[in-house]
DNA sequence: TTACATGCAAAGCATTTGCAGATAA
DNA sequence: TTATCTGCAAATGCTTTGCATGTAA
């Protein structure tokens, strides 16, 4: 999987929340400035739209949950960050730009990125009228005592 | 990952859906006799709770919601059915009792099996308190069309 | 000026739960 | 007989939507 989007990368000076707004063309409104500084200005981690909705609300923003749905939504299509799917009822974003997998702690919700190259991953050829749009590798561990 | 539960294997003459339950010491009622004929007496395949529930109710049984989702969840604690979250809101259960991972069409919310084989997944070493619990590895398509 | 974004509240949807009545062993 | 299961209906939790109001450019 080598689809080469132009993704923000949070450690170059010449980047930063905002023109990750203008870059992709979308109105920089109050609502998304604040959570392209939450997404993109934090360094790698994992985030779910209530985190985020609580971060803004810290920072005295007013902001709805429509908005971070929609907002998450949109960032996502953008390619800028990853939805990952850890368990019914439970999407956390991502916002490593660099190819990775992932490390579920069932107990903890938490999640843990594994470099791609830690895994070899060698998937079968896919016919030509379809696309390859995207391989989740999930490992999920336990701690021992949680053995149902 | 090599967890070695006995799982109920189809192709053997000497089970069948009923000694599921026997074998796995939960009381053969009605319903779960039903279901467990549905599930393993079909092959391998891929199926949902409504599936189920649809099916049953063209078989002119009698069952409610709140008993498939029960017993789902049951026989996948037993191990005997997998459960592939594929997307928000939508659990499919897979009854290869295989180690394989999961080629989603998304367009069409369809499964296909593909045997670890063709697969090269090699994840690091995880800490002895730890216990690996599961890999999902979800190889997500869509057709050309389809791009967002 | 106006196309687009926001926010509320309501709707959606798969799943879970509480509990009274039913049933397998 | 009794522990366990079923089924209904209501509750849950996350996410989406409709629509009136607000706002960036």
């Amino acid at each position: 999987m080598s689809a080469s989007i132009e993704v923000y990368n949070p450690m170059s000076p010449y980047n930063n929340a905002i023109n990750v707004l203008e870059k992709n063309g979308i109105r920089a409104t109050k609502q998304r400035r604040v959570l392209a500084k939450l997404i993109f200005d934090k360094g790698k981690r994992h985030i779910s739209a209530e985190n985020l909705f609580d971060e803004v609300k810290k920072d005295d923003r007013k902001i709805s949950m429509a908005t971070v749905y929609n907002t998450l939504k949109q960032f996502t299509n953008l390619g800028l960050i990853k939805e990952i799917v850890v368990d019914q009822n439970k999407s956390l974003y991502c916002n490593n730009n660099q190819s990775h997998y992932h490390l579920y702690i069932e107990d903890e919700s938490k999640v843990i990125d594994i470099p791609t190259k830690n895994i070899d991953l060698n998937i079968p050829s896919i016919p030509a009228c379809l696309q390859l749009h995207n391989i989740d590798v999930i490992v999920r561990i336990r701690t021992l005592k949680d053995q149902k």
